[in-house]
DNA sequence: ATTATTGCAAAAGTTTTGCATGCCG
DNA sequence: CGGCATGCAAAACTTTTGCAATAAT
């Protein structure tokens, strides 16, 4: 039976917060200093739990480790290409409905049934944008 | 100056004619077959050469090494969350540009410059969804 | 009291890198 | 020749795992 823990309890509470969207290391440092004790094995362990339970979201990067992602809303990824940085792209109920929709359509080619999706967009962040003029 | 090499060749023209999605390792066991001095290291230089060409694409999968795809026609994935199997989607035309531009649309949210997407559906492919009965 | 979770260290899995040698232009 | 690519082995990086100790039910 799964049983509380004030470490996990920490880890998705700092998760829910931030907006960026650390990986595992980042997160673990930070929470070092409320918590010294804690150790990085422990963050790997509920994050990965986290993830199975569809309590926080896994993204892959294009290099480097795995970021992790609070945001339970129905959303999609910008990745900057220049930077790294990613952020949430917030969609609309009747936007998800209808990208849900295009990928079902899509998937019936091949047969398959579709549970989930990861769209990720990938080019300029605002800021790295600016800094190239 | 980029140079010629019988390696590179053989990688690319490997991963063009295949329609899974090989991981560095598995290719390079197949290719060492025709040729029995290929390195491991190599297939990885060249693997990470191509994709920053464009030439190939690099899929990054929910758990496990990387995969490559040759198939550089406009299309998504499909990842079957039982056996793991990439498969591909191919798009028309017109739905490739309608689902541009509505990611495109999504972007503007926060002012980024698009230049790419990254597109996988995960749900079970048509034989997991056999064996299930 | 029982059992899940922790922290640590070691191991595993994947990818990258340094360097001497070989091949391309 | 001069320099990029190769093959090998070692190193780097990220994540997982075994285990004894600790904390939650």
């Amino acid at each position: 039976m799964k049983k509380y823990s004030k470490q996990r309890e920490l880890i998705l509470n700092s998760l829910r917060k931030r907006k960026d969207h650390p990986t595992a290391e980042r997160l673990y440092l930070d929470l070092k200093n409320e918590m010294p004790e804690l150790g990085i094995a422990t963050v790997y362990r509920n994050l990965s739990d986290l993830c199975e339970e569809g309590q926080v979201i896994r993204i892959k990067t294009s290099s480097g480790p795995d970021r992790f992602d609070g945001n339970t809303m129905p959303h999609i990824h910008f990745e900057c290409k220049k930077c790294g940085d990613i952020v949430d792209i917030v969609l609309f109920e009747n936007e998800v409905k209808q990208l849900d929709n295009d990928l079902k359509k899509f998937a019936k080619q091949i047969s398959a049934e579709v549970d989930g999706s990861d769209i990720t967009i990938t080019g300029l962040c605002k800021k790295c944008k600016k800094k190239l003029r």
